[in-house]
DNA sequence: ACCATACTGGACTGTCCAGTCTATTTTTAT
DNA sequence: ATAAAAATAGACTGGACAGTCCAGTATGGT
């Protein structure tokens, strides 16, 4: 019941195979202990007692704490990749943007995104969490966005030069402001309503500056 | 010779008094530290041997690492203040804000500035450093941005309805992109000319929003 | 049945570090 | 000068933690 991955037969393969069941709750533990309380301040120890598991099987699974540390924000940046689907049936480009910057904005304000992003920020001059994290997450996303403006660019809708420059002050915008006063710990309060609000504006001002000129 | 500062003879004041000159290079070597490597990262060994001090000192003048930690993120605080001057004597209104992003984008890129970032994020959850640093920092810089905005709402130059907002919307397409690479540790090098054309571009998308319609 | 391997629990090592204690030195008022 | 007060240097304490070792147990392949 429990095996649903099956292991690699490699070699010879005899005795036990590594519990993959096991290797997830690890994962698990893990990637929601650093995220919610960073890297130096989570030991060893208490993964593996909130996994439910030996301390040796840690280190059995993976080498050490940074090889952990990798693996747990890879699984968060794989959770992190579903959400950042979004619909490809809506035909008018501002509803679109609207739709793509609210869910987006959103996502960033949401306490797991915000204790993701702590903790590769606190890392990323010591590992490539920051590198991997950027990869897996944002930039994705980010070329999507460049994909749809430059699918609307040629269908005339807008009007843009540098696409990639384009993509990245509309997802700068959406960053901005809850994101980082989120992250410093400011104006905890931030209401669906706000959000959206400001999201719009931020679609509106774009479009203000890249709509095609209507050939009226 | 070296007793510069003078010191506080409250009651009935004998024997020496505090060096200010020994908290100084505690408070210098901390924030280096601290910004370099992190909270965790940093020791009060480290501090105390860096800052030519015994640790004794370290806690006579500061009682223990939080707090020392505060007053040296205040410290950077302080100096970061210093930067953030702009000239009020830019007539044109593109120019001004041109000026405005250029400056202000290249203050985020500073490996400082990362450093500062990186560690309030890091403790943002644990203290209010975030806070102290958002509010020593960028909200000065913001609203400075606000009243001018203001000015030229006023002066028939911009038309905004919501100049908060508009000015989150400009601080904010600066922060990124080069910011959250440089965090994330993604595409390190960027050139002068790169920054100064993202800074004009954005300035360029605001005005395309907000600039009143010239009345030609 | 047999063996190889995985897992458990806990003890253990070595290191690092925040904070304290103490003996000493420096400063200042009398 | 002299003694009180304050500051200093560095050894010391107690605790946390990464990583190891080991003896015993469970589980799968042959």
């Amino acid at each position: 019941m429990s095996g649903t991955a099956t292991k690699k037969p490699a070699a010879v393969s005899r005795g036990r195979g590594k519990s993959q069941e096991k290797r997830q709750l690890i994962v698990k533990a893990a990637s929601e202990l650093f995220v919610e309380q960073g890297y130096s301040n989570t030991s060893m120890d208490t993964i593996a007692r909130e996994a439910g598991v030996s301390k040796q099987t840690l280190y059995s699974h993976f080498g050490g704490k940074e090889q952990l540390f990798t693996a747990a924000i890879d699984s968060k940046c794989d959770e992190y990749q579903l959400d950042s689907t979004h619909r490809q049936d809506i035909p008018d480009c501002r509803h679109y943007l609207e739709d793509f910057a609210i869910h987006f904005a959103r996502l960033l304000v949401s306490e797991e995104a915000i204790g993701i992003y702590r903790v590769c920020a606190s890392e990323a001059g010591r590992s490539n969490v920051g590198k991997l994290f950027w990869e897996a997450g944002p930039a994705k996303i980010r070329s999507g966005l460049i994909d749809y403006l430059q699918s609307q660019v040629e269908a005339g809708v807008l009007h843009i030069e540098d696409t990639e420059l384009a993509a990245t002050q509309l997802t700068a915008m959406l960053h901005s402001k809850y994101h980082s006063r989120a992250l410093y710990g400011v104006d905890e309060s931030v209401t669906q309503e706000d959000l959206q609000y400001y999201a719009r504006s931020c679609v509106d001002l774009f479009l203000r500056g890249y709509q095609a000129t209507s050939p009226g």
